[in-house]
DNA sequence: TATTAGCACTCTATTGAGTCGAGTGCTAAA
DNA sequence: TTTAGCACTCGACTCAATAGAGTGCTAATA
């Protein structure tokens, strides 16, 4: 089907179109990447790959562009080549905890260099697993009414939420409530419910409702999965060619804004073999298909935590990929502090 | 100076440019506001106007946009209409405090709301003052040198964060020192700060230097102003004409992203008399040139809070005032959980 | 004296014709 | 199988012409 050739002129417009972000005539390529064969006998290749779907004309007078299954199989050479160093296997994010401000302060971080590094949007998402397993639990008064419901999880995670008590559950309860459940840290939440459900009916009768209240808003916080998302800073979009069109900017930023679809989208296609990469029409977000994400993701019992960078469909695959296999890599060899300084 | 029909000129040129975002010209103003005058005779009007840098025109043919100046005084005619409901006195944020996600929640629902109202960008700024009362602190071992210092506010504010340990503090001293802290719930931090010091020196010796890393942690979070900005969804610029240009959309989107300059801005013109309006060049922020704020701000004895609206220099300000207005106004009306039903 | 009608002038925006150049497809020769 | 040659297509750019909105000034008017 594809002759060596085929495949030489395809990967050479595929790499020019993305330095030069013009549509690729056969002159260039006959005096750029193939010098030895004239530009007539390229035409025809080039005309070949059209039919079979890798390249596509705007008009008949222009140069032509790659489609997306060009981009696919551009990526997956490169993807190929270097596999070999493809060491880590999803174990980074343990590497996060120790961060000063937390997991979340760390793919913050995370996020942000690879913003600088790449040029695009770096974004990172995690995702609370059901498994997740309690560290610490505290209800905190805020007035009369109203307690302050704090949770922290394995890993230095922390929610906190308001919680309205409709009666005036009496100090000794709630803090009992407090050592009851602290006493089953180390527990996944599941679990704790269920020990918890019983010792309330049993033990607390007339201020059940109040405390099923509080039980229910962790609930709420734990028991379904939750994906918080992370995005670096969007400056450097202003700056990329293919995002000057206000139109496709706009699509960019609202899936950015939105979080969901990305998070959905993310979630769909994350494996732990590596890097991964989604190019333009592969998913179904039509808001993004003039654009790829480049991720990894790393799981463990508790939580999924994806990192990547989002660009446009025309970026840089060679460069993007190194520098999340760099980030990926430095973060495993850094354990500690990446905050500044004051390390007494 | 400006006789009576000089301002009605005025006035009416800005209305029509809010409106249409189009050069107004004489023959506009004498068919649609000042029907008993002719067009030459406004003419003369406007003459005058730019004379005194009300109006200015980008070219010969064309007809007259606001300066700054122009606006300033407009605005200032809408303010000084509705004075007399200006009941607010910067009350508003006292009851944000039982909001579920607590103030953070509150602020961010308002902005979004703002946001949604208004049709430009809700935002919002909450700073820590140095006054803020401690109401609880703990200490949670996340791994042997690492501890997740987690602390509230009175009001519900959280903070958290990791602090690495360089010597394994035992246990004991640990707890010890977080029920020390917690005797002193509700003073001030800086008072809290000297007794702490003491009792350190005094009774922890050998872990002095540990403990000292926890409390240069927290002065760094709680000795300095801090502040915190929210802001409401961008999406909505898209449909202003005034963002269509890529360039002016990229400064206003700078600014919100970067936060520093606006955090600055809003602290700068902060007062606690009703509802304030900086347009345009009026700052020195120059890439909110094209911009205006309108905003409001409330001021406790731990905090200051301001909630406003971004939008063009061409806004509507009458409907944005009211909007500002409105949301504030509800905010003291209804105490409780604007939360999502569940209030059993 | 203040207002207005009239007119010449200025400047932008739009339209259409003309041209240039890059690139293609096809054919015939090497 | 490759390549040179040629006619053709189509977008991008330039240029001139025109329409239209608005102005400033002047002279007439109430």
């Amino acid at each position: 089907m594809l002759t060596e050739r085929h495949l030489e002129v395809l990967l050479s417009v595929v790499h020019e179109f993305i330095e030069s972000g013009e549509h690729v005539g056969s002159r260039t390529l006959s005096r750029r990447y193939l010098t030895g064969r004239s530009a007539a006998t390229i035409r025809n290749e080039m005309a070949d790959l059209e039919e079979m779907g890798y390249l596509m004309q705007p008009h008949t007078s222009a140069g032509r562009a790659p489609t997306t299954r060009a981009y696919r199989l551009f990526v997956d050479t490169v993807l190929q080549r270097r596999s070999h160093r493809d060491l880590d296997r999803g174990e980074w994010v343990e590497h996060l905890k120790a961060h000063r401000n937390g997991l979340q302060g760390a793919l913050t971080n995370a996020t942000e260099l690879l913003t600088q590094l790449s040029n695009y949007v770096g974004v990172a998402a995690f995702t609370q697993l059901k498994q997740a397993r309690l560290s610490k639990i505290d209800f905190i008064r805020v007035d009369t009414s109203h307690v302050l419901l704090l949770l922290v999880l394995e890993g230095g995670i922390v929610h906190h939420r308001i919680i309205t008590m409709p009666y005036d559950l009496p100090q000794e309860s709630l803090e009992d409530l407090t050592r009851r459940i602290n006493t089953l840290a180390g527990h996944a939440w599941n679990e704790v419910r269920i020990l918890l459900h019983g010792y309330i009916a049993q033990e607390l009768g007339g201020y059940a409702d109040s405390c099923r209240k509080a039980i229910d808003e962790m609930d709420r916080l734990l028991a379904a999965e939750h994906t918080t998302l992370f995005t670096g800073s969007l400056s450097n979009l202003f700056s990329v060619p293919d995002f000057q069109n206000i139109a496709r900017f706009r699509a960019l930023f609202s899936i950015l804004e939105q979080e969901s679809e990305l998070v959905d989208l993310l979630r769909k296609y994350s494996r732990v073999d590596g890097i991964g990469v989604i190019i333009g029409e592969e998913h179904d977000v039509p808001e993004l298909e003039n654009c790829a994400v480049v991720f990894s993701s790393s799981s463990t019992e508790g939580q999924r935590t994806t990192l990547g960078i989002i660009g446009p469909k025309r970026m840089n695959y060679e460069k993007v990929i190194s520098v999340l296999d760099r980030v990926l890599h430095d973060m495993t060899e850094l354990p500690d502090d990446s905050g500044s300084g004051a390390n007494c």
